[in-house]
RNA sequence: GGGAGUUUAGCUCAGCUGGUUCAGAGCACCUGCCUUACAAGCAGGGGGUCACUGGUUCGAACCCAGUAACUCCCA
């Protein structure tokens, strides 16, 4: 048989995927021997395979592969998450092309064509997973919107609301005005930009000429404006003490009230507090009580409370009411400057503080367990850095907002009668009983459900529960054999987002720790230090990188440079090198499959030692590499074997016991 | 503004408890080779003020202090 001089990827992966598959070579049940489990960080449902999927799947694959070939029971549990902000969007930016707008079209309406967009290429990614090889159990594929899932999800909403550990209430939240939902504070990246920053004076009530001077970066929240602050130290600002100042263009007279939450050196030291539409005006306004008004709708656009520009664009209105003020006289000057401005993670659109009816989960207590099982090493955390970034969120964290204005997703359960009374249960029919306690002439017509959905988050950080059915089975064979689970590999940009909340749900529904080490791997980077991106263009298609370098080829080529934690900034030439690789051991094959063995020969002296040398050899390096496993050092663990091949086995032994 | 981390060869990184595996690896580079497994290869070679400054020590890439640059997280 003559063998191709060049290794072909595509022929050697494509046919050993299917064999294994074909064997169920990667189907686990529980048995008698030690389990080692992985559950996938599910990605996005609508989601395309992007290099971070494939790096930390690549490892995820290579610690599976490593406990199966050990004897372990291994199981890697993928699945897919549903994204709700995101499919929601892409399904509406769908339905706009075909001329349909979302307004028009019916809850359950809508939630069919999502169906249909989740059916359509909801198994791409999956694919796209086997393509790299990824050695799952693809017969435990889970979603989190399927029925078990959601009930999971409701069944702990309703257990939580219970416990009182979930409240509903009007809070300031971070409003999504292109999405038109709430997100939490972990879904709001604050980036530095460019602003310019308005000096506008303020007349004093009831003088001729005398004014305070305010620095702002936002103009357009001038109409909601409902006091001024300054420092009650501030000597430039003592005389003001008891006056009102008048808002210009609404003419509304405002208190001057005195905080020491002032920074006496940003701008003038006087501030403009607008509580609607700033979370430390908010807080400034519950203390000093003061008026609130909402000047700016849910979309972005200014309110009828606004009185003036209704209807235009908040960005808009910045310039405009800049523009109007500096006619009236009173802009002082304008100056650059940059600050720190909150973009949703999901649509890149500016936040907007709002004040808004939303559910919240306390986190107080519940993130108890979840802070010191990882202080106290129980849950490892790789690299241990992370520990202190962890640390430092778990306890000044947030009560987290878990409603979202949107349809795509679970929807909560909870229930209003037309009296404004409220009960949190499973069916409809439950909730009139509860709801006719109090109000005995309710008619099941007139209960209505909560129209919110749940966070995505808040269906996935029961993942590791839920997919071995922990929820719907607390005590099946699943669960019990394969929870808590050995490692969970991500990315560190997650670490709040999800796995600090699968370690809060871990100890509230089990008991116990949802895995032993969390495995943080590096962002990828471009050449140029840049994070990957859809908008930036610079991430390569990891599918066609496969189909140039082979799977294993470019699996290699991420793994030479991925220590865990570390940014990894990628080139395709270490896709090259895992080509050669391949190459390599294909080649070394080809020589020893060329060899014709003779049974009656007596082995040479040299070949004797030649064996024995590299029995040692191997062994030796085995040892290290088993090492380098213990401590996640895979890229070292790839370099140590590299070596081994190319340099012990290829240019060393083969050469000794390569016949004349 | 608060916190964490990083800085060692052109690039990506090892370097544990300070001391003959302390200045390393892979890639890249240079030179010579199409030598019957592999030019996606082989043989050889060059290359570092261990960010900077000071300190501790018999001895510092490693410990301490300060400085600078970069990255990340939080507000």
């Amino acid at each position: 048989m003559e063998l191709p001089k060049t290794y072909d990827p595509k022929l050697t992966e494509d046919k050993w995927y299917a064999h294994w598959l074909k064997h169920k070579f990667f189907k686990s049940t529980p048995d008698e021997r030690e389990p080692y489990t992985i559950v996938i960080p599910p990605p996005n449902v609508t989601g395309v395979l992007h290099m971070g999927h494939m790096l930390n799947n690549t490892i995820q694959d290579v610690l599976i592969r490593r406990a199966r070939m050990q004897g372990k029971n291994a199981c890697w549990v993928p699945g897919t998450d549903h994204a709700s902000i995101a499919t929601e969007a892409k399904v509406v930016a769908l339905l706009k092309e075909k001329g349909i707008n979302k307004s028009d079209l019916s809850r359950e309406e809508f939630l069919k064509y999502a169906w249909e967009w989740k059916d359509k290429y909801g198994g791409i990614i999956l694919n796209q997973l086997e393509k790299l090889g990824a050695s799952c159990d693809w017969d435990r594929t889970r979603f989190t919107m399927e029925n078990d899932l959601s009930e999971a999800v409701i069944d702990v909403f309703i257990d939580l609301y219970n416990k009182g550990q979930i409240y509903r209430g009007v809070r300031m939240v971070n409003w999504d005005p292109q999405g038109l939902t709430a997100v939490s504070d972990e879904e709001v990246i604050h980036k530095e930009v460019n602003s310019k920053l308005y000096y506008v004076k303020y007349k004093i009530e009831g003088t001729a000429d005398e004014w305070i001077t305010i620095a702002t970066t936002r103009p357009e929240t001038i109409l909601g404006d409902t006091a001024v602050c300054v420092h009650p130290d501030d000597e430039r600002y003592k005389h003001l003490k008891g006056k009102r100042a008048i808002i210009p263009m609404v003419n509304r007279s405002v208190p001057i009230i005195y905080d020491t939450y002032i920074d006496l050196e940003f701008g003038t030291g006087a501030l403009k507090v607008t509580p609607a539409h700033d979370i430390n005006d908010y807080n400034l306004g519950v203390k000093h009580n003061l008026e609130v008004i909402d000047t700016i709708a849910a979309d972005g656009k200014m309110s009828e409370a606004a009185k003036f520009y209704i209807g235009e664009d908040r960005f808009t209105v910045r310039k405009k009411i800049a523009k109007d003020l500096e006619e009236m006289g009173q802009i002082v000057k304008i100056e650059d400057i940059k600050n720190k401005v909150g973009y949703s993670e999901r649509t890149n659109a500016v936040i907007e503080p709002k004040l808004s009816m939303q559910w919240f989960l306390k986190m107080d207590t519940i993130s108890k367990p979840a802070l010191d099982n990882v202080l106290n090493g129980e849950i490892k955390l790789i690299p241990e850095k992370f520990v202190n970034t962890y640390k430092h969120w778990m306890e000044n964290v947030h009560d987290w907002c878990i409603s979202r204005q949107l349809w795509w997703g679970q929807q909560i359960p909870a229930w209003y009668d037309d009296k404004g009374n409220t009960v949190v249960c499973k069916t409809k029919e439950e909730a009139l009983n509860k709801l006719q306690i109090t109000n005995s002439k309710l008619q099941i017509e007139d209960v209505r459900q909560d129209e919110d959905v749940l966070d995505t988050w808040f269906s996935s950080w029961l993942w590791p529960i839920s997919v071995f059915d922990g929820f719907k089975n607390p005590d099946g064979a699943d669960i019990n054999y394969y929870y808590p689970t050995n490692d969970l590999v991500t990315g560190p940009d997650i670490l709040f987002f999800w796995v600090a909340r699968m370690i809060i749900a871990g100890y509230e529904y089990r008991g116990k720790k949802p895995f032993n080490n969390v495995y943080l791997t590096g962002i990828i980077r471009d050449k140029l230090g840049r994070k990957m991106s859809k908008t930036l263009g610079n991430s390569p298609d990891p599918i066609e990188l496969i189909e140039k370098y082979g799977a294993d080829g470019v699996r290699v080529g991420m793994l030479l440079c991925s220590p865990a934690g570390n940014d990894l900034p990628f080139d395709e030439t270490l896709c090259e090198q895992g080509r050669n690789f391949s190459n390599k051991i294909w080649n070394a094959f080809r020589l020893i499959n060329g060899w014709e063995v003779d049974t009656t020969a007596k082995q040479g002296e040299a070949n004797k030692i030649a064996i024995e040398w590299f029995d040692a050899k191997f062994n030796e390096q085995l040892e290290i590499i088993n090492d380098l496993y213990a401590k996640y050092r895979i890229s070292e663990v790839l370099m140590t074997t590299y070596k081994l091949v190319c340099d012990d086995i290829c240019a060393w032994y083969v050469e000794m016991i390569k016949p004349e």
